[in-house]
DNA sequence: AATTTATCTAAGCAATCGCTTAGTTTTGTG
DNA sequence: CACAAAACTAAGCGATTGCTTAGATAAATT
């Protein structure tokens, strides 16, 4: 009936993710998206309505990037040690060759405002949550711990989370290693 | 032999710096300084020479406002519960009203591309340093402890205390309180 | 083959970016 | 008071922002 399109949405939006990634919500402009996605910006705009759409796509097709690791930590089965790994995961899945992004989200979440972006900030804390409750059920395989207790554990290690993904950029490997060894040597 | 400055340099910074905290680098314009400062553009750039220039000078009022908290530290002469109370202090100082800022070097890190602003990133890395050197001299006072051990510990604490700067924006008090009380508990 | 319709390219929209320049006002000095 | 110099205001510079529109192109249906 009509024409086909000559990409592939889901293949584009990768390439716009790394981009976020890489440079961030604000400073990625759409002119950096067009030449990334290899699309004009009618065909973007055709496809995601805006900035801001690509974006939550972005953020979508990031989900599923980083469930490799979260599928390996959910199969692990063996408790904190299992969450261990998982941080020295991400390292590895945060790096592209010399370069430390971070965690995309944890870049949004320091980047973007609530009251600008209300919409991306509740997908970005959606997602934080759902590590958090990973979390979770990961410490109650280790039994004997008190429920409440695990909620602040699982807190805790959020934040160690959270700030390796910023540590990542300001400290070097040694450093990044140390910070996980004690925080697992504390528990 | 000439006219007055009719603005003092360190109070139109004071509010800049207000300005960059809320909002980030990139997301702050000239034309948003320039209300907020109550200066013309001409005379910001003829004080600051540039953007970049305003926000170096931003970034060394920022360090000489938490120096309360930092002195406090210094005094404080309780080595591990001194550093506690610091998180605390921490989480005070950098919320205004119910708006929760993070720390502007944590920020400003995770915002500024290393390659964009070498000279900025240079400054925010010496910064972090400048904290992490003070959890190992107030670690020494509770003797005992290996120095190895202790450049891993301020390692880890530096990492905790970025945590915060981003958990602040995401999560409640009692989550923020957990965080902390765990980090201690632990040590 | 003719028609329809979605997708493409490319030009252009107003608004804003960081920064500069031209020209007026204020001040201290001879 | 006349002059010089710094600080002021305001207009405007080219470049870039997110986004839209006009018109050419390609493919499926009749």
């Amino acid at each position: 009936m009509a024409r086909k399109k000559q990409y592939n949405e889901e293949e584009v939006i990768k390439k716009a993710m790394g981009l976020f990634w890489r440079n961030g919500y604000e400073a990625t402009s759409v002119r950096m998206l067009e030449k990334e996605m290899g699309i004009n910006q009618f065909s973007i705009y055709s496809s995601f309505k805006n900035k801001q759409g690509v974006f939550l796509e972005s953020i979508k097709f990031y989900k599923t990037e980083i469930n490799t690791i979260k599928e390996k930590l959910k199969n692990s089965n063996n408790g904190i040690t299992g969450i261990k790994q998982y941080f020295y995961d991400f390292l590895e899945f945060s790096k592209e060759g010399n370069l430390r992004k971070g965690c995309l989200v944890t870049n949004s979440v320091n980047e973007i405002k609530d009251e600008d972006e209300p919409e991306v900030m509740l997908e970005l804390k959606k997602f934080a949550n759902e590590i958090r409750d990973l979390f979770v059920s990961n410490l109650k395989q280790d039994d004997q711990l008190e429920n409440t207790f695990i909620e602040k554990q699982a807190d805790y290690l959020m934040n160690t989370l959270l700030g390796l993904s910023i540590a990542s950029k300001v400290f070097n490997k040694t450093q990044l290693e140390n910070i996980i060894e004690v925080t697992f040597t504390n528990m």
